[in-house]
DNA sequence: TCGCGGGATATGGTCTGACCTCTGCGCTAG
DNA sequence: CTAGCGCAGAGGTCAGACCATATCCCGCGA
């Protein structure tokens, strides 16, 4: 006879002794005991201090490490050991594409998501950017101007500016994963870019429609901005996919 | 005299042992050799072929975990070992929470953030959602309702009424950022809950709006389901933070 | 023939202890 | 005063043993 408002003898959820540290580290971030900055406790000593092997320890790390929040340095003095680092753009960056290529996320949405944030980035870059970050963003097209650089150079100047609008765009967080979607799917362009027959055509199409949403930024024209980047990202899309 | 066209001795980058694990496993992925679901070769089988320790290939096995792209299982036979996974939400998750918790995304950014990634989540919603999802997303507000079960309670049902309109939106890559941006957001909104005078009225309030987005869907109103989040969310941002 | 018990086996999980590499700082010899 | 050496302390790597767990499978008994 069971009750059913007893808890019932399920299983204690086995947690690993590297899980424990992380939870330990995540906790003193949590609660602000550590910031951007921050010395750990070396390595010997924070197994001690948890009980747990340094091997433990060093997997921790490694898994806040790989999402950015660490950073570990060899040696000895102040510069040395293991900080709290703020580095999430390269994390989110291999996160996204790792899962691109799984397709945990599908084709189709990653394309929809990515138009999501650059219409909002261009359109907070038209209503936010100031005269360094458009500087910027010019800068990338007349590298960007020269098509006959190769696919890959190309590939990179889009990149760039694309990039450089999402920086402009004064939100860091917007900036962060539009960029890691641009990048995760940049691979994926530059051989679409190397099969596409005639493509310093479409490269000149693509500068143009470059052109005319810089403009719309300088103009501070948000709905404009906005339209004209949905617009490239789906023609570029299109061009790209149905070569 | 130095010439500047030759490439100068500038210092090898130190690459550790299990970055080049990481990099190999993201190789396989990349290829296509890897698919989810697919296993690992065993710790000390890779160890000894990668020509590394095994602890190396483990700290890689982690990192890929954090990620959400390795999972690992004790055990013999075929459902033990290492295993390509599909896990991306916890992970999103958790690097969200850490970094806004770290300041490297600004508070404002990430509620400009979320606006942004759950009027189209509303929006797709609108346009997309069957049966199925519109079920999913009343289902939570039938418990979201009963304000009186406390404020822990009140704060998952609402985590619940905007995860489940993401997730009906259709498209796994928004959903999984907006999930992840309110999960990231959960602690600070339930302390800001608990600190608020009066706070039944203002769940009250919360609800109304909540029945009106639902709404807003289920006529396929996405014009309407846009705004409705947005000004919801505001609202609840303004009402919470000059409590 | 069927059922079941238990050992063999394979896998990840953990720990220990040693050694290497790197780098700053201080001491010492010139 | 300076150049150089070496110590000390940090992370990086490794080897090997042992533990915990879950499946497989074989043999025994009903």
């Amino acid at each position: 006879m069971t009750d059913d408002r007893s808890p019932a003898w399920g299983p204690v959820p086995r947690t690993r002794a590297h899980e424990l540290v992380v939870q330990a580290i995540e906790d003193q971030i949590m609660s602000g005991a550590l910031r951007v900055g921050d010395p750990l406790p070396p390595e010997r000593e924070l197994a001690s201090r948890l009980e747990v092997s340094r091997a433990g320890v060093r997997e921790a790390v490694r898994v806040l490490e790989g999402q950015g929040v660490l950073r570990a340095r060899v040696g000895a003095g102040a510069d040395a050991g293991t900080f709290v680092a703020a580095l999430p753009d390269g994390a989110l960056t291999r996160f996204l594409r790792l899962h691109v290529a799984l397709a945990n996320f599908p084709y189709a949405d990653v394309i929809d998501a990515r138009v999501i944030l650059e219409r909002s980035s261009a359109r907070l870059a038209a209503l936010h950017a100031d005269e360094a970050g458009i500087a910027a963003i010019r800068a990338t097209l007349e590298t960007g101007a020269d098509a006959s650089l190769g696919h890959a150079a190309y590939n990179d100047a889009d990149t760039a500016f694309h990039v450089a609008i999402a920086e402009a765009s004064g939100n860091r967080l917007v900036a962060s994963m539009t960029v890691a979607i641009r990048e995760s799917l940049s691979a994926r362009i530059l051989v679409a870019l190397q099969d596409y027959e005639g493509w310093e055509e479409l490269v000149a199409t693509l500068h143009q429609q470059h052109l005319e949403l810089l403009d719309a930024i300088e103009r501070h024209d948000a709905d404009a901005a906005e339209e004209l980047a949905e617009r490239h990202i789906r023609f570029a899309e299109t061009a790209l996919t149905s070569a």
